[in-house]
RNA sequence: GCCCAGGUAGCUCAGUUGGUAGAGCAGGGGAUUGAAAAUCCCCGUGUCGGUGGUUCGAUUCCGCCCCUGGGCA
């Protein structure tokens, strides 16, 4: 786990060679066929030398969800272990982590004429009617819902419409995680200081745009099909090229706004790790050089011998 | 050289009919159950360009100086 741009993907090469272990991707951007560029994802090189399961699993007008990768992380570590080989996880979406830990309630999916219902009430009258409309329904989720949440009042709201039932009863009912087919340890790796984390940000988003991502943003743009409502399209760094694109933001404009939206997403990121439990940390310095990972087991010593690569 | 408009938070700016000032953005902290690279919540002391003057009190009024635009020579 890591904040983005912190060197992740170099460390689980090398972790993968040393352990022996097959990558599964925890991204919820790399899932999307033809956003490569913009979401850092491994070269076509690189894939076939270290397989990723769960990059490329879906076309970007279908949104994936933290439900569906639960059962897709879990089939692909069943196959590792089966095979005689330790799964490595290796991503920056947390709350699929965290799905994989604590498991879900048993909610009904997503529902979009459901969600179009309530969008259309929503721009009528505004998200405070749709939260009043929720307390009536189910007072316990408007409470915790700040009635200018639009995306959890929405889903709140969706889950009573298709059930009758409400968030919190599902939320009581809630099963013990499913059983994983192996033990998880948890390594963390972020560079010591904010502001280095920054520079690597930007540093990495200029080669981005010198590696063609304008381009692809513009490919998936001539499609005609997609637009920024989906998940796909407002990740970080697309959203704000489709602005560009789209004539509704300068160049320059777009690619600050692209930056800062992406410090905004590793800050965010290292939020969700501050309250990880049982957590070893790899420290990176401005040379990109990895510090020595905290706590001891094996995969401590897997990191002592990878000690002097460059992240 | 003269005239005009500005110089206020990291940035863009508002404001104080004289009682030492507040928005947006950035940044920081937090939340996070089928959109999560998403969505939301909380956090604002800064020689108010410098220096003299008027005043009980000046960031605010006045003089001079400096800087940045624009105009005229």
């Amino acid at each position: 786990m890591g904040p983005t741009a912190a060197g992740k993907t170099a460390l689980a090469l090398d972790l993968a060679d040393a352990l022996g272990a097959d990558i599964i991707s925890v991204d919820s951007a790399q899932v999307y066929r033809g956003m490569d560029i913009g979401t850092a994802k491994p070269t076509a090189e690189v894939l076939a030398l270290h397989p990723h399961r769960l990059i490329d699993i879906r076309d970007p007008a279908q949104p994936y969800s933290a439900a569906e990768f639960r059962d897709d992380a879990i089939e692909a570590m069943r196959e590792s272990v089966a095979a005689g080989r330790t799964p490595l996880l290796v991503g920056g979406s947390m709350l699929y982590f965290r799905v994989l830990l604590n498991g879900m309630a048993d909610l009904p999916p997503a529902d979009p004429t459901v969600r179009a219902a309530i969008e259309a009430q929503a721009s009528l009258d505004g998200w405070a009617s749709v939260h009043r409309r929720l307390a009536e329904v189910d007072p316990e989720a408007a409470a915790r819902i700040h009635p200018t949440d639009p995306q959890r009042l929405q889903r709140a709201l969706e889950v009573h419409i298709l059930t009758g039932r409400t968030l919190s009863s599902f939320y009581q009912e809630q099963q013990a995680p499913a059983p994983l087919p192996c033990r998880l340890r948890w390594l963390a790796i972020a560079p010591t200081d904010r502001a280095e984390l920054h520079r690597r940000i930007a540093l990495r988003f200029h080669t981005m745009l010198q590696e063609g991502f304008l381009e692809e943003v513009r490919a998936l743009h001539r499609r005609g099909d997609l637009h920024p409502a989906l998940p796909s399209i407002r990740s970080a760094g697309y959203r704000q090229a489709w602005e560009h694109l789209e004539g509704r933001m300068g160049y320059a404009d777009m690619v600050e706004r692209a930056i800062m939206a992406t410090r905004q997403l590793a800050k965010r990121q290292i939020t969700w790790l501050r309250s990880w439990k049982e957590l070893q940390w790899v420290g990176v310095d401005q040379d990109g050089r990895m510090g020595p990972p905290s706590g001891t087991d094996i995969l401590q010593e897997a990191l002592k011998r990878l000690a002097s690569a460059r992240i």
